[in-house]
DNA sequence: GCGGATCAC
DNA sequence: TATGGTGATCCGC
């Protein structure tokens, strides 16, 4: 099947590939999709052998064993030698054990959309199709298109930025709702192929495949069968609803749906011989070709059907999508050059790399020698299974949250009050946010980011869990107080603050010795949890005076009046029930024991919660650790563990490829919006300073002047004298993006 | 546990 | 004029 009938732009997006593309590479298979194959389908063993050729015909290799050639009597004087020595034949070992836990038993897929929000905006108003655009404002890009990134324009940029890189470039306003909306749609047909699939962001997910895979082996051919318009994308003048919902489906509930399994089809014409057609839609497509829905002419289309080959499978999702959404999605990742197309490896990871001479995923296994001394076991084990093609083989989603953490960007803030006002506004808004997720924390962390872009973060770990806005708040107020005597008396100017909790815990786990706020916290969720009466139902202690006041009074229902009333005090632990309230102790000690009990053997145990009981039960708590350090295919290096879906090898040989990782997406809404932090602050600007000249190139390691947000200036000027022909040209290597994938 | 850095999206 | 937000991990202390 050939995948190029569904990529509307791989034309375009050919110059992308084609200048860096090797030799080797050049005989690389197009193929659709970067599934893993079938464990029947290829042994990573024996294509190991032919892949890297044994060490001792290969030169970097050759430093992996110290050669026996070497001066023995050096290599017995030296102890530094022999465990040298040791250390790469460990390396050699680990590679082994690597390659015989190899494991092809599942079927895992990446998909992605292209462009996501850009393809959006030029779906919604075609005039944007051939000219280089953005989403997102002056200030800040969220995506360009692909005729926008040949100029150097990404997400993240500036737009004055992109703006000057590409004078004719069109922002337009993102339109988050849209996106989510989409994402949707995609979302729904994806949950087809893998109910369990993890989304990463609003364009993007893994999917295991696998169970999929083996129910397709009983599919009829008609439930592959698939109405793909021949038309494109963008031409208005036709119908572009998806014609499995307005041809297909009501066809199938005629009966009529043999038809379909004769393959091609044009225009209507098979259906009319349908006599039946006595709904209304039906006869509007006999009569008139007209879609029903959107009132326009129906395209040429055809039925495609698509095998049951993990490939084809895939094709038949992208296809989908793309009647579905109008939009193209990818899988995988095409051959290309540049590691930082690897999960987990970034633009400095890739420089660092390059300097030592690994550009290729090849030469990750040939410098292994080199590599296993320069970096950290679990970087080198990262890196080792990158270039053995050897992934995760699970995908999991929901992963327990570690920390939660809220930031905001705006003009300039250095009177002291006002800092602090901005600080208090952040603890609020992560107050209200731990609470919504039921946690508390027990690590503050500020940020602070100078009007310079210097960004600093200061902690302090608390000796309780809270979610306390006052506690938060006086803990980030601390810290924030002592970086503002740090500079004094120098103002210290920021340009953007914020304030994360980490080690966290289910708040109903942790022990309350603190305010009413426990108390409430409990009750309130109980109340939550049974809607339908509400009535306040849940046990908790009474932590100060004023709670206690409180339930006396009865103040402290909805308005729902309690029986058994009475005068309770600090420390009295109590029940609601039935609308009766019930002291079940009153001295202090027993009342702790008594709610940390009840909470403990609550039965909605989240993940957090059951963690954490699991740790209580065991002896030993570090069971996890001393399990994931003895195999090590349970270590996720980066937390990218890799999907094997490339671990084909032919892929793994001749590609040099890439190996996506799992991490959370985000995709925020606000992330972008720079005018809703300017109306809530004050402006401050001193003078007509600059920001953006001050900058320091590529960051080494002893340039401590880094840090100074995105110098865009090489960038610039690497555009400045060839806006025109850039076009055309492939840019500066470095500057590469673009991806096509298959 | 802390702070800087890197990374994904 | 103008340079995002959230969450995670790793390294070296
Ligand atoms: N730093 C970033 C990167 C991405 N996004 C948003 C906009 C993108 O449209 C969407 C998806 O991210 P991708 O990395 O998948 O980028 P695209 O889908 O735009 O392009 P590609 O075709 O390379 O996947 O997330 C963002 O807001 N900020
Ligand atoms: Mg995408």
């Amino acid at each position: 099947m050939n995948s190029e009938d569904l990529s509307d732009h791989s034309d375009e997006e050919d110059w992308m590939d084609t200048n860096w593309l090797n030799e080797e590479m050049s005989s690389v298979s197009t193929e659709s999709s970067k599934t893993l194959k079938s464990p029947n389908n290829c042994s990573g063993t024996q294509h190991i052998q032919g892949l890297f050729p044994p060490a001792k015909n290969n030169e970097d290799a050759c430093t992996t064993k110290l050669e026996k050639k070497m001066d023995d009597s050096l290599m017995s004087r030296s102890k530094f030698y022999e465990n040298e020595r040791k250390k790469e034949e460990q390396a050699d070992m680990l590679l082994e054990e690597f390659e015989r836990a190899r494991d092809l038993s599942r079927t895992i897929v990446h998909i992605d959309m292209d462009a996501f929000y850009a393809a959006v905006e030029i779906r919604d108003k075609p005039s944007l199709k051939d000219k280089p655009m953005a989403v997102g404002s002056s200030s800040m890009l969220s995506t360009s298109n692909y005729h926008a990134r040949k100029y150097g324009v990404r997400a993240a940029m500036p737009g004055f930025i992109g703006k000057k890189l590409c004078p004719d470039l069109i922002i337009v306003p993102q339109n988050f709702e849209k996106y989510t909306s989409v994402s949707k749609q995609v979302k729904n047909i994806l949950a087809e192929y893998d109910p369990n699939f993890c989304p990463m962001s609003l364009d993007e997910a893994y999917l295991d495949i696998t169970d999929h895979l083996q129910k397709r082996q009983m599919m009829s051919e008609e439930d592959r069968s698939y109405l793909c318009r021949k038309c494109d994308n963008l031409d208005t003048k036709q119908c572009l609803c998806d014609l499995n919902e307005v041809i297909k489906q009501p066809m199938c509930m005629k009966k009529s749906s043999n038809l379909l399994q004769e393959g091609k089809k044009k225009g209507l014409d098979e259906y009319r011989s349908d006599q039946e057609a006595d709904e209304k839609s039906l006869k509007c497509l006999e009569n008139t070709k007209i879609c029903p829905v959107c009132g326009k002419p129906f395209p040429d289309y055809e039925a495609v059907v698509f095998g049951s080959s993990p490939d084809d499978t895939v094709h038949e999702m992208r296809s989908r999508i793309e009647q579905k959404t109008r939009l193209t999605a990818s899988a995988g990742i095409a051959p290309n050059m540049m590691l930082s197309k690897i999960s987990g490896i970034g633009k400095v990871t890739e420089q660092m790399l390059n300097a030592v001479g690994v550009v290729t995923c090849t030469d990750l296994y040939n410098k292994r020698a080199l590599l296993y001394h320069l970096y950290s076991q679990i970087s080198f084990n990262y890196f080792m299974r990158i270039c053995l093609g050897i992934g995760s083989t699970t995908v999991e989603r929901d992963s327990e949250r570690k920390s939660i953490s809220t930031e905001r960007t705006f003009s300039e803030i250095s009177n002291p009050s006002d800092l602090y006002s901005k600080c208090n506004e952040l603890c609020e808004a992560l107050s209200n946010d731990l609470e919504e997720e039921q946690l508390k924390g027990k690590t503050v962390t500020i940020k602070l980011k100078t009007v310079k872009f210097e960004v600093k973060t200061r902690a302090h770990t608390l000796p309780e869990y809270t979610s306390d806005v006052e506690v938060i708040f006086a803990t980030a107020k601390d810290l924030l107080k002592t970086e503002i005597q740090h500079v004094s008396p120098n103002p210290l100017r920021l340009r953007l603050m914020g304030v994360r909790m980490s080690s966290l815990l289910h708040q109903s786990l942790c022990k309350s010795k603190q305010k009413q706020r426990t108390l409430s916290g409990i009750v309130k969720k109980m109340v939550n949890k049974s809607t339908s009466n509400r009535t306040l139902t849940g046990i908790g202690m009474i932590q100060d005076t004023q709670t206690a006041e409180k339930i006396t009074q009865n103040e402290f229902t909805n308005g729902e009046t309690l029986t058994g009333l009475d005068n309770f005090e600090q420390n009295d632990c109590i029940k609601f029930s039935d609308s009766r309230v019930t002291r079940m102790c009153s001295n202090k000690s027993d009342s702790e024991t008594y709610t940390e009990k009840m909470s403990c053997s609550s039965t909605s145990t989240t993940s957090i919660m059951a963690k954490e009981l699991n740790k209580r039960k065991s002896c030993d708590n570090n069971r996890e650790e001393n399990i994931a350090s003895q195999n090590p295919l349970l270590m996720t290096a980066n937390g990218h563990e890799i999907s094997n879906e490339i671990s084909n090898m032919e892929v793994c040989r001749n590609i040099d490829t890439i190996i996506p990782g799992f991490q959370k997406g985000s995709d925020f809404q606000d992330s972008l919006d720079t005018s809703s932090t300017l109306e809530s602050v004050p402006y401050f600007h001193s003078d007509g300073e600059t920001v953006h000249s001050v900058l320091a190139g590529p960051k080494n390691k002893g340039a401590k002047d880094a840090e100074i947000g995105m110098n865009y200036d090489d960038t610039l000027a690497k555009f400045e004298n060839e806006n025109l022909e850039c076009a055309r040209k492939p840019i500066d290597s470095s500057l590469q993006c673009g991806q096509r994938k298959n």
